[in-house]
DNA sequence: GCAAATTAATGATTTATTCAAG
DNA sequence: CTTGAATAAATCATTAATTTGC
């Protein structure tokens, strides 16, 4: 639909005058691009984040703005951006912590979880993210699988069920373990349990660091 | 619609300590009637919800099933349930809370913004937690908000743009106020910067950085 | 000390996924 | 099954930090 012309003009070197100023003050003068925030800024959005905001709602950066103009020029945007970007890098930055601290299990066998040590919650190699959609490839199996799960859950429901067994399903290898014990604890718990999209582990995904 | 049932079984009550107690352990002499998760047990799906879990296929209750096993017996019917009452259980907390949070901004006229701390962010008194994700409580308040942004945003990228206010977005006088310093409607130099998609939130009274 | 050159951060866009009405 | 809204992931692009040669 909308090629956007990859290569326009990006340069827009705007002869950005290098004041070397480092505070960026609202000072007009500079028409830069983008926005600068200040420091005052940058201490505000952070502490709503802290507050446990994370995807503010139109009214929400209408205030936000609002309330930030004091400090230096700013639009809607601005915050908008803000929130989705410091978000998405927090996240990004825990994942990387995790998967340091799993990286370290792995190197230290936790001792084997006899039955009560809680925690262990390493399942799968592969990326996983939120694998439950791809795990088909004809499209109809999966709700095939579905409805065979529930019909079989619901309707052997009585008493004496084994291990319904629901399907072919080979046990395949596929989830060797390599368990590590964790739960909360490592990395600073700021995200709220309600948002499902914690991601908590995904560090086995897209990670970039490699 | 596909609201869960709600009273399906398990407590999920953190099961009493292993020791001493008739914790479901491996042994199938079904002494109670229903599943009885242990706290590892529960610990591991939690852990696989976080992860983006949310409605595993058969073959993923089969993994998980095996896997779980190793903390005490279960079947695959009571990780299918456990997911599709805990997703129903988190959606309904969350709604709540939503609600709770809604509620009480309606009773506290919105807070006029005493800023001058600047370390302060005296914004909302409450935790606030992220509302952003289910603040209906009948379903449309929400979407407006929402719609309203990215109507704003994407489609209406084009030209001039100008506070396009197809919403009753009325500043409500809530954000009004002072560090008014900046005035822009004058001008209306709107085309200022390059930058076409710099209309995103117009709505928010594009007004010029500086 | 200072700027050009290089690197690291981070603001801004675009693309893909998810979810749930219709 | 289709589609719109919302959001997260990935990516692009610019600015600040910093390194480096003089």
């Amino acid at each position: 639909m909308e090629e956007e012309d990859q290569e326009a003009d990006h340069k827009v070197i705007t002869s950005s005058p290098p004041s070397s100023s480092s505070s960026p003050s609202p000072s007009p003068s500079s028409s830069s691009s983008r926005w600068n925030p200040t420091k005052e800024q940058i201490t505000i959005l952070e502490g709503l984040y802290k507050q446990g905001i994370r995807t503010p709602t139109a009214e929400q950066i209408q205030q936000i703005t609002s309330r930030l103009k004091q400090y230096g020029c700013i639009e809607g945007k601005n915050v908008f951006y803000w929130f989705q970007n410091h978000k998405a890098r927090q996240r990004q930055k825990q994942r990387q912590e995790t998967f340091a601290y799993f990286t370290t299990l792995l190197h230290h066998p936790p001792p084997p979880p006899p039955y009560n040590t809680v925690g262990s919650i390493g399942f799968y190699e592969q990326p996983l993210h939120q694998c439950q959609n791809s795990m088909y490839s004809s499209g109809t199996v999966r709700m095939e699988m579905k409805k065979a799960a529930a019909i079989n859950g619901f309707s052997a429901a009585s008493d004496h069920y084994q291990t319904l067994e629901l399907f072919p399903l080979h046990p395949t290898g596929i989830l060797e373990d390599k368990c590590a014990s964790s739960n909360e604890s490592l990395g600073d718990g700021d995200e709220e349990i309600g948002c499902e999209n914690m991601t908590l582990f995904n560090f086995f995904g897209s990670q970039r660091l490699c």
